[in-house]
RNA sequence: GGCGCGGUAGCCAAGUGGUAAGGCCGAGGUCUGCAAAACCUCUAUGCGUCGGUUCAAUUCCGACCCGCGCCUCCA
């Protein structure tokens, strides 16, 4: 089924295919700036791209998707962040990457097939190229302290994106947001392409395009450059938050169009905000969380990636630790299923194919409907759960949607399903006590037994023909 | 002020011009010496308010109320 999706600047669902005769589906998402763990808002983008990455490999075949992210590494936090720690910028960004890289890995995204940094030399190479071609063609002019801005009167299609044209400005806004630098500029919406050196900057400089000063790269330019160096100049998805809508993305395709003459991305999807407890995320409201804070209250990394598709992707999500509970919950059932349709033990013989699940796969293909796609899922597990036994066909199937969803089922271990814990030997000893207890309908010794294992910290479980030991659940 | 989004059961959340998916919680049940897990069943005469269009509206239109986001470097 072909998979559809809302396109930011036709405002329409448009299906998404490869326009490149090698049939490569090319996908460019912002990633994050690197000076800090990323919060459970900025990691809904990436779960939902990642989500809809592996939608395209399943639709497109693996080695038919190119899925690139950048890393921000340079810019106003970072180098503050720096001087703050007294330490190299790329001590500080290095950290953070990794950081970021095992909240990933913890959320079970797939890593993008390319990672461009702004300051790996390749691309700083690229971002200066970009300049100079935008300056010879007077769509970019050198300001006097030598930093470098776009002109924006000098594309007639600026703002169609964002309809930043039917926009009013709040007065003063834009003047207070660019009181720093307004006296450079010859226009108060035209942006920094190259930024000059400033003593704050300290040791972070680097050889600007022609003509201009030393200093390191406006924002916007490295996405324009990592897409064309990686991509090409016409690429055929690119994603981010709604955030990033106006201007990030709306300058991205000024710089990107002026210089390469060319459509720069056939598709624009942006998803929505997370909302914490009703309101964005800030530090002030105190309603910021990073996922070693979730895991820390106890919950599981794939618990939140559940709570971050329980809403439409296009919509704000209301993030509340009641809804972890419930994606704990409903995760937990899912793995259930999972063991249970798998288990050769309960496998029938039947057709080769399954198309139970095609209707999640319906849902996610109409613009990603990750909570209508929740929604066919339960209920045809369900039927394998009750009604019908699982082929071997239906079992694969039940794994595919895992897959999109990108969801690692709870082993068997940790559903406590029969499976051992390694528990020390006093209360291993206290539970073979116990069991025989029960085996000799000894209920009263057995129950004291019980209560001494809880005491332990160790619940112990009947099973037919034997027992199991898990850590008692915490509270 | 401008642009945009949303208000559906205790909570979260899909969805449709013909009469409400799903998850969580809760209740009951099967199983179990007990306990837990698992599995099964049940849980909105109503979808912010008031009008309008229609044979029929939660779904379309209008007004209003409430909430949220964005408005130049925040995913």
């Amino acid at each position: 089924m072909p998979i559809r999706l809302h396109d930011s600047l036709s405002r329409e669902l448009r299906e998404l295919k490869p326009s490149q005769p090698d049939g490569v589906f090319r996908f460019y998402n912002c990633g994050p700036t690197v000076y800090a763990p990323a919060h459970i808002g900025n990691f809904r983008t990436f779960v939902v791209n990642d989500v809809l990455r592996r939608l395209l490999e399943l639709e497109f075949g693996a080695g038919k998707v190119k899925h690139v992210r950048n890393l921000t590494d340079v810019d106003d936090k970072t180098i503050q962040r720096a001087r703050d720690e007294g330490r190299p910028l790329a001590d500080v960004t290095t950290r953070w990457t990794e950081k970021f890289h095992a909240d990933c890995a913890a959320l079970n995204c797939l890593p993008p097939h390319e990672e461009p940094r702004a300051t790996d030399p390749r691309y700083l190479r690229e971002q200066v190229n970009m300049i100079e071609v935008l300056m010879d063609k007077g769509n970019a002019y050198r300001a006097p302290d030598g930093s470098v801005y776009f002109k924006v009167s000098s594309f007639k299609d600026y703002g169609r994106l964002s309809r930043v044209k039917e926009r009013e400005l709040q007065p003063g806004a834009a003047l207070k947001a660019h009181a720093a630098d307004a006296d450079e500029k010859e226009d108060g919406s035209d942006f920094a392409l190259w930024k000059a050196w400033k003593p704050d900057d300290g040791p972070n400089k680097w050889p600007g395009p022609k003509g201009a000063a030393e200093g390191r790269p406006g924002w916007h330019i490295e996405c324009s450059a990592m897409n064309k160096a990686l991509l090409g100049e016409t690429i055929d998805l690119h994603t981010g938050g709604v955030d990033l809508l106006f201007p990030h993305h709306e300058n991205e395709i000024a710089q990107s169009e002026c210089c390469n003459g060319q459509t720069f991305a056939r598709h624009w999807y942006h998803s929505e905000h997370l909302l914490v407890d009703g309101k964005k995320m800030s530090k002030s409201l105190g309603n910021l969380y990073t996922l070693d804070d979730l895991v820390a209250k106890g919950f599981s990394p794939m618990a939140l990636r559940y709570a971050l598709l329980m809403g439409h992707p296009r919509k704000q999500l209301n993030f509340t630790l009641d809804s972890l509970h419930a994606a704990e919950s409903a995760l937990a059932t899912l793995s259930s299923n999972f063991h249970t349709i798998n288990d050769p033990r309960n496998i029938v013989a039947g057709p080769e194919e399954c198309h139970r699940f095609d209707e999640v796969f319906d849902q996610l293909s109409d613009d990603l409907n990750t909570p209508g796609a929740l929604g066919k899922f339960f209920p045809a597990a369900r039927e394998l759960m009750a009604t019908v036994k699982p082929t071997k066909a239906d079992g694969g199937a039940f794994q595919r949607v895992l897959f999109a969803f990108g969801f690692q089922p709870l082993s068997l271990k940790q559903l406590a399903k029969g499976a051992v814990y390694d528990a020390p030997s006093g209360v291993t000893a206290l539970a073979e006590k116990r069991w025989a207890a029960k085996l000799a309908k000894d209920y009263a010794t057995a129950d004291a037994l019980r209560k001494e294992l809880a005491a332990a910290g160790w619940s112990m479980a009947d099973r037919k023909d034997g027992y199991s030991l898990e850590p008692a659940k915490k509270s």
